[in-house]
This record gives C-alpha cells, sequence and structure tokens, in this order.
DNA sequence: CGTGGGACCTGAACGC
DNA sequence: TGCGTTCAGGTCCCAC
C-alpha cells in the first residue's frame, strides 16, 4: 500500500486524535506484529507515556512516546484509525494501543506484512533511508544520482537512496519526466536528472494534495478513500490510453516490480 | 556492487 | 459453485 503520500496522510489524520494523549494500555492478537518485543514490554514501556509526537520519515511512521518510540510500517495493506474497541472494527486489526479518552489507535493490517516495532530512538531510520524527496534540492538529487549504472526505476524505489518512493509514483514520475524505467541512472542528462527530481516532488506533493491512492486496501484514518488514484497517467492502465499522448500503456517487470509506461513518452 | 529468486501473508479478480 | 492461478502500494535475506 502505502508509499509517501499515503503515510503522509495518515500520520496527518492521526496527529489530533493521538497526540497529547496517554497510553494506557497495548493490546494484540497476532504477537508476530510487534517484531519479537512480547506484548508485555511493550505495555510496560508504554504505559502512562504521553504521546508528544507522530511524524513520518519515508515509509515509517514514527510515535514519539516521550523517551521511547513506536515505529509503525504499515507494508502493503496496513491501515490505522481510531477506534472505541481494542480490538478494532474490522476482522484484519492484530495490534492496538489504548489511549486515556477510552479510544484505541488499531493498527489493521490483511496481510500481516505490517510491523509495530518499540526502539528507543529513531537513529535507526537515518541510518538506513536516504533523505526525503519533497525537501531534496536539485543539486542533492544529482550528487545522489550520479555514478550508478542501475535502472532508473529501481535506483529511485531504494529506500536508502531516497526514502518514500514506490512503485506507483516512480511509475508516474518517470512518464512525467519521460524517461524508460530501464533507462541506466548514469546515462540521465543533467537537464533529465533534474527533471526527474522535479517530477518526483510533483507527484509525491499532487498524491498528498489527494490524500493518497485508494486502489484496494489504504483508507485514510476517517476510513474514506484517497483520490489520488483518480489522477494516475500510467500506473494500472495497461493497454489503456496513456493520459499524455493517448498511446497503449504496457506493462513490463523492472526489479521484480510491475512497471507500466508509454513506449512514446518514455523510449529506452 | 548488483540482480534474481524466494519468503513473509491474505484477499480479490479472473479463467475454466 | 468451486478450484486453480495470478497479482498486489514493501522489505529482507540469500545465492550467484
Amino acid at each position: 500500500m502505502p508509499e509517501l503520500p499515503e503515510v503522509e496522510t495518515v500520520v496527518r489524520g492521526l496527529r489530533p486524535d493521538v497526540v497529547g494523549r496517554t497510553v494506557t494500555g497495548a493490546w494484540t492478537d497476532w504477537p508476530r506484529v510487534l517484531d519479537g518485543t512480547p506484548l508485555a514490554e511493550v505495555t510496560a514501556a508504554l504505559k502512562g507515556r504521553t504521546v508528544a509526537g507522530l511524524v513520518r520519515r519515508g515509509k515509517y511512521i514514527g510515535m514519539d512516546c516521550d523517551g521511547c518510540y513506536l515505529v509503525i510500517h504499515l507494508r502493503m495493506t496496513g491501515r490505522l484509525y481510531m477506534s472505541e474497541r481494542p480490538e478494532g472494527d474490522d476482522r484484519w486489526v492484530h495490534f492496538s494501543l489504548a489511549l486515556d479518552d477510552g479510544r484505541h489507535m488499531a493498527f489493521s493490517d490483511s496481510r500481516k506484512f505490517g510491523r509495530v516495532t518499540l526502539c528507543s530512538s529513531l537513529d535507526f531510520l537515518e541510518e538506513k533511508l536516504g533523505p526525503e524527496p519533497l525537501t531534496l534540492s536539485d543539486a542533492d538529487f544529482a550528487n545522489i544520482i550520479q555514478g550508478s549504472s542501475r535502472a532508473v526505476k529501481t535506483f529511485i524505489l531504494d529506500q536508502s537512496k531516497i526514502a518514500g518512493v514506490g512503485n506507483i509514483y516512480a511509475d508516474e514520475s518517470l512518464l512525467r519526466a519521460g524517461i524508460h524505467p530501464l533507462t541506466p541512472v548514469n546515462k540521465l542528462s543533467k537537464a533529465r536528472t533534474r527533471k526527474l527530481g522535479a517530477e518526483i516532488r510533483r507527484v509525491l506533493q499532487d498524491g498528498i494534495d489527494h490524500e493518497g491512492a485508494s486502489i484496494s486496501w489504504y483508507r485514510k484514518p476517517d476510513g474514506n478513500k484517497g483520490e489520488s488514484q483518480q489522477h494516475f497517467l500510467v500506473y494500472g492502465r495497461t493497454d489503456l490510453p496513456c493520459k499524455l499522448c493517448g498511446t497503449a500503456v504496457q506493462r513490463t517487470v523492472v526489479g521484480q516490480r510491475g512497471t507500466h509506461f508509454c513506449p512514446k513518452c518514455q523510449r529506452l
């Protein structure tokens, strides 16, 4: 599911409901979601602590619990929302955090890929993640990208290079930049590199403005769908006309990810 | 260093 | 209706 725009939308939607609240307990029906930490340990660490902030870094969500952190990754089908009940409002809730207003922050995840991790700081995210794309300058983007011979799509999906771009927004930004997904990064001119950086920022910001893409599982914390999927130009449009030029969109596989591109707008 | 395959999981969509 | 296959917004680990 969630790429940067979806995660950002979740964080913004949840913030007013959790920041300032005190944790009173935690619940799970599938302990593996806690990534090896026993529920009792999570509960003991968080109980009585006040939520000082909720932040996004790449596709990760960090809940600052005033001295320790709960780091949440939604992976493919994770959702977060407030519920009146610990077990949440759907059959796929596997973790929830009880707050002092009697409500629960529920983590629902049908595929069980998502994780909720207790940790003492967010430093490990800084070690593994590249910079945030939305605030990345042209010069810094050019610096990051130089030298690599990898396919450009594989490169921009690498979270250690740039944090937050996923399969949808990779395809969308490459179309808008007019770059074939298999183009080796070191074959991109300065101008096209700059264009790609600009289009990545643009598709991610548009995605946030449309509150994320609800293709299948993703929902905003209020339960409603995002609108971003209504604005895709190539993603999921195999055999349909490219929204820029009308040519039939093709589907291929790049780095084991389904990849949509326009053979006319994006020549190798 | 880089890539390909598989693992982790479940549900939806589609073909027969 | 039911069964089998394929695909899915992500990441990690291992072999080559």
